[in-house]
DNA sequence: GAGTGGTCTAGACCACAAT
DNA sequence: TTGTGGTCTAGACCACTCC
């Protein structure tokens, strides 16, 4: 027994292995939302039946999505899709709320501008997006108990997110809000010395002469423009660290 | 057919799987050297006979070690140890003459310092080394084309790389040597903006008053210390940039 | 106790590479 | 032709969770 499955065009798609088959089907069921995070996904059984394959088919599937940090699995209890991840290996890309409440201090941020424009030529080339297309932009300052420690400026495709202007980003930062709406995204970014604006020097306390450590990001969630941002950090007091 | 294995104390090692015992077998070879990059390892059928498992069980020992990056594999030809990665995925520490050749220009260096000395008491308490234990300086100009691009500032463990100071710094960088003495590293990294000393703002052709992006790192290769660099960049014509 | 995932077996057919 | 890895099956025993 190892035909074309029933309801295949028989040759074309069947040439995919069954447990890519699998995984497929479980990584389109999480990328568009369907399962959200926490959530239970079919149990190993379910889905022998569902693809008509062996157990041990699945279960490769499923490993495999647990080694891609896609689902966590329990034994006795099932698997779940799992908590959105923050870029946990590579470069930590992790929230910045997060990281100053692991150090024990308080994050709050406040909200410079909230607006929304559409792309110019310059950025429908930059992001493979259609030129005037519409965008939402958002700079917010995050602070670390009271001191400023970054001025974020962002912008957002509206299609992508098209309640951003409506978000509380007091209690989720837009990094958190993104990996909501454009899950398991990819992208590049630039880390480099910067000269700040007038404006950015005062949003952070500190003289416009001092050096800035900006980090520079642009992802895309399933192949698609999502969001670019702009970090500026005190160059004095912040630093990026990692592990690999 | 489920018993502890032959050789062994009789369940303390034999709670691990069988598959990760294959997995330690693999890792151990290449680590130590014993199986260097391109060497090809047993064969599926002969890790059945020496570990007494179905071939299943090899075969997803192997697998993960491909995800895992040790190991490329080839369909009727065999599998074969990876060549060595530069810490490909996370952030891109690959070599800096790679960087410059690939941005089409020419990659040469200066050797400002080659010395002998030995750990610090606040150097063997951060690297969990003894005191007084012996290490290598050196200090190493990167220039792309006639401009100065980086100086590396580097410790090594001289019981890690006991040749260090006979190797010819113009046809390996000290990071792609200890990419061979030294493979699989892991550490942590910090990215900052530091302020250069006349010495080092002097060999980067920079006024000292300006600011210098740096990365700091410190790498373990098999738990154990192997060593610390410091990279200075003049941070009007240098950034990091990555995928992911 | 019923259901779940973790691991493993002893076969199998296939595509591909080396000879 | 022989040997390799790529995939898959139809069972199995186990530890664990939830009811």
């Amino acid at each position: 027994m190892k035909t074309a499955k029933s309801g295949m065009p028989a040759g074309a798609v069947s040439d995919i292995p069954a447990y890519q088959r699998i995984k497929n089907y479980v990584i389109d069921n999480i990328r568009s939302g369907v399962w959200k995070a926490g959530d239970p996904i079919p149990t190993e059984q379910a889905l022998c039946e569902m693809f008509g394959v062996s157990r041990m088919t699945v279960n490769r599937a499923l490993r495999e999505l647990v080694t891609a940090g896609l689902l966590v699995r329990h034994k006795g209890a099932g698997s779940f899709v799992a908590p959105p991840k923050f870029q946990s290996t590579l470069i930590q890309i992790r929230s910045i709320a997060h990281d100053i409440r692991d150090r024990g201090h308080t994050h709050h941020c406040k909200v410079l501008t909230l607006e929304r424009l559409t792309a110019t030529s310059e950025q429908s080339d930059r992001f493979g997006i259609p030129a005037q297309q519409p965008l939402f932009r958002s700079v917010i300052v995050h602070y670390e108990d009271s001191t400023p420690l970054q001025v974020e400026d962002r912008l957002v495709d509206a299609m992508v997110a098209p309640d951003y202007l409506e978000q509380d980003w007091h209690k989720r930062t837009p990094n958190e809000y993104l990996m909501q709406v454009a899950p398991l995204p990819t992208g590049r970014y630039i880390i480099e010395i910067r000269q700040p604006s007038t404006h950015v020097a005062s949003a952070l306390s500190m003289p416009a002469s001092s050096p800035c450590l900006v980090m520079e990001r642009t992802t895309f969630s399933n192949d698609r423009f999502a969001s670019h941002a702009v970090m500026w950090h005190p160059g004095d007091r912040y630093r990026f660290t990692g592990n690999w």
